[in-house]
DNA sequence: GTAGGGTTAG
């Protein structure tokens, strides 16, 4: 009774089917079909899609010596699934015949790749379809759905003949997409009947828009799960994810015990509402996320059936608390470890910045994924192994793996950490051309250009951010301003960000002090960072201690900064010591900078820079002595001089 | 071989 519509859907689909002419039903007779040479082929070539191996599956479709619809159809699948759209229309463009799935595969391909013109093209292939089944409606009106375009996902759902479950489902994901729950709502209610996955559709979309309780209320309203609807277990489950995500364990926990398991009574023979591997799973998730590994491991070891996404939850617990020994047991005793498995560890591994031991599993890896590769990338990344990682990022492009938003911004990131202006806008192109740019991948475009000294680059792509900017984003900008020394820009900027009401961040005022700094704005400084405790609560650090003391020494007060690291309440680090000691460099306070010097030598024995400093600083004022002892010393404490610490300036 | 929905890796 709650697949009313799926049965419905079927029927329209099933009643267009002589209609469409498949082609390898009338090419070859159907009882020695399945065990034909190219049914075999075909079998394997849909295995090679399924777990992502797509060179290999295009070696194999260029060499089958006869190839069917369906043949044709999987390659443009594939394609289609990796958002290669050109890939797959040249093969649509190719095969000799096409039936309403080659179609169908198509339209849903342009659809999913970003950018108006493509939907355009899905839109325009769309209406030149011979003939067009409940797929093609779903798969038009979910595509504009996605694409923010309600009014045309609208449009078309009214025009199409009849509608099911799916048809449904797309227009409530994409009212929740663009955070209109009431209209979601208000959809989901003129359903006639509601089946297990449109409540999964909207539970999940207010549980994204934050809006659980009304989630919690949906479900009790649906049904308490024993009056003969569909796997409503599927919906248990979406809410217990959900209020996991939002650290609500408690309640998850109240709706997992509510669902009977399966040892609650020996009423095997019907189907009916139960606890599932995925209830299982979604609340040993809800506890990970909560860092309670205590009872994440307990319903681990609690379960009877498990499976792959048990083992991996467990092992990613593991990795995240950095217990890489517990981690590698787990995967060492799991049954058949999986690509996730397998990036999880090596994920683990790179976290702890044991970069040989990921690569050596990334290596020993029988099947590499997307997100292997970038794994691996990102590891080496963080670990600043800046050419590890663009040795990895040129072998992943010609293993034919193409990079995606994750990888750009690593990328990216690597170019910042190079200060490789070149490399840095090479990827920019790539972004422009291969991504719909979100925000991770425009802060690590604003940051590469700031920091390669191309600021107004970095502006043009803040200036170019169309959609909401986070404050991520905002930060970047504001302290690309402010390591420039463009001080008044940073400061208007932040104050435009302050109209907009974006809440500043830690990592804000650390910007706008230094912005401060460069500008010689002292009374400005203190009167940041008092406005930082006072209206934004927010706690000072050490950072911004270490400002105060670069504001109050650039101006020459250099006892009124030395007053303030002996009152503040941390233990400075090297970046007060070291603000400390370049204000004294130019304002020739010898006597503080031997304590700034002193200090920054305990600190980082093995650092040149405090000698140099102190060795220009003598040697400008004539003290060729004092000069010349500090060389010697240096080579005393056997500290070797690093590139890019001048003996002159 | 195609449209929507629940758990795990970057």
């Amino acid at each position: 009774m709650a697949s009313l519509y799926v049965r419905l859907s079927r029927r329209n689909i099933v009643e267009q089917l002589p209609r469409i002419r498949c082609c390898h039903v009338s090419a070859s007779p159907t009882h020695n079909y399945n065990s034909s040479p190219l049914n075999q082929s075909n079998k394997k070539l849909s295995n090679l899609i399924r777990s992502g191996r797509i060179s290999e599956a295009r070696t194999l479709f260029d060499s089958m010596k006869r190839r069917d619809t369906v043949t044709w159809n999987s390659m443009i699948s594939g394609y289609v699934q990796r958002r290669e759209i050109a890939r797959a229309r040249q093969l649509f463009d190719e095969m000799p015949r096409r039936d309403v799935v080659s179609w169908n595969l198509i339209v849903s391909g342009y659809f999913s790749c970003c950018g108006s013109r493509f939907v355009e093209e899905g839109r325009r292939l769309f209406e030149l379809m011979p003939q067009r089944d409940c797929v093609s409606w779903n798969t038009v009106i979910s595509g504009y759905a996605k694409n923010g375009r309600m009014d045309q996902a609208l449009k078309l759902f009214n025009a199409m003949p009849e509608h099911n479950a799916v048809s449904y489902n797309a227009v409530i994901t994409g009212f929740l997409l663009n955070g209109d729950v009431e209209s979601a709502v208000g959809f989901f209610r003129t359903m006639p009947e509601h089946d297990s996955t449109s409540l999964c559709a909207l539970i999940s979309g207010l549980v994204r828009n934050g809006e659980l309780d009304l989630a919690a209320g949906i479900l009790r309203e649906c049904g308490n799960g024993d009056d003969g609807k569909d796997d409503l277990v599927h919906a248990y489950n979406t809410l217990i994810a959900g209020y996991g995500q939002r650290g609500h364990v408690e309640e998850a926990r109240r709706l997992f015990d509510g669902i009977p398991d399966d040892d609650d009574d020996g009423n095997e023979g019907k189907r009916r509402f139960r606890r599932n591997v995925v209830s299982w799973n979604s609340m040993m998730m809800c506890y990970v996320k909560a860092g309670d590994i205590v009872f994440a491991r307990e319903l681990f070891d609690r379960m009877v059936e498990r499976d792959n996404c048990s083992w991996n939850t467990l092992i990613s617990c593991y990795v995240q608390i950095s217990n890489m020994e517990e981690a590698s047991k787990l995967f060492r005793e799991m049954p058949s470890p999986d690509v996730l498995s397998w990036n999880s560890i090596i994920s683990g591994l790179a976290q702890k910045g044991d970069l040989n031991l990921a690569k050596d599993f990334f290596e020993r890896m029988p099947h590499k994924n997307l997100i292997s590769w970038n794994t691996i990338i990102a590891g080496y990344e963080k670990n600043e192994d800046y050419k590890g990682a663009i040795k990895l990022f040129s072998e992943m492009q010609l293993e034919g793996e193409r990079p995606d938003k994750h990888t750009l911004s690593s990328v990216i990131s690597v170019s910042t950490g190079l200060v490789d202006l070149y490399l840095g806008k090479q990827l920019h192109q790539l972004v422009t051309k291969t991504v719909l740019p979100d925000s991770p991948i425009n802060n690590s475009l604003i940051t590469m250009y700031s920091r390669c000294g191309a600021i107004v680059d970095a502006c043009t792509v803040f200036n170019e951010i169309k959609l909401y900017k986070d404050v991520i984003t905002w930060n970047a900008m504001i302290g690309g301003y402010a390591s420039h020394g463009s001080a008044a820009e940073a400061l208007e900027l932040f104050k435009l960000m302050k109209r907009l009401k974006i809440h500043p961040t830690y990592i804000t005022f650390i910007s706008v002090l230094n912005a401060c700094a460069h500008a010689g704005l002292v009374e400005e400084g203190w009167r940041q960072f008092k406005s930082m405790i006072n209206d934004y609560g927010i706690e000072p650090r050490v950072e911004h201690f270490a400002s105060l003391v670069d504001i109050l020494g650039r101006q020459g007060q250099l006892q009124e900064a030395m007053d303030l690291i002996n009152t503040m309440p941390f233990k400075p680090d090297k970046a007060v010591w070291g603000a400390l000691l370049g204000a004294c460099r130019v304002h020739n306070n010898v006597e503080l900078a031997l304590v700034a010097a002193d200090a920054l030598i305990r600190l980082e024995p093995e650092s040149s820079a405090p000698y140099v400093l102190l060795y220009n600083m003598y040697a400008n004022l004539g003290q060729w002595d004092d000069a010349e002892s500090v060389r010697v010393l240096m080579e005393e404490k056997n500290v070797k001089k690093q590139a890019g610490y001048s003996w002159v300036d």
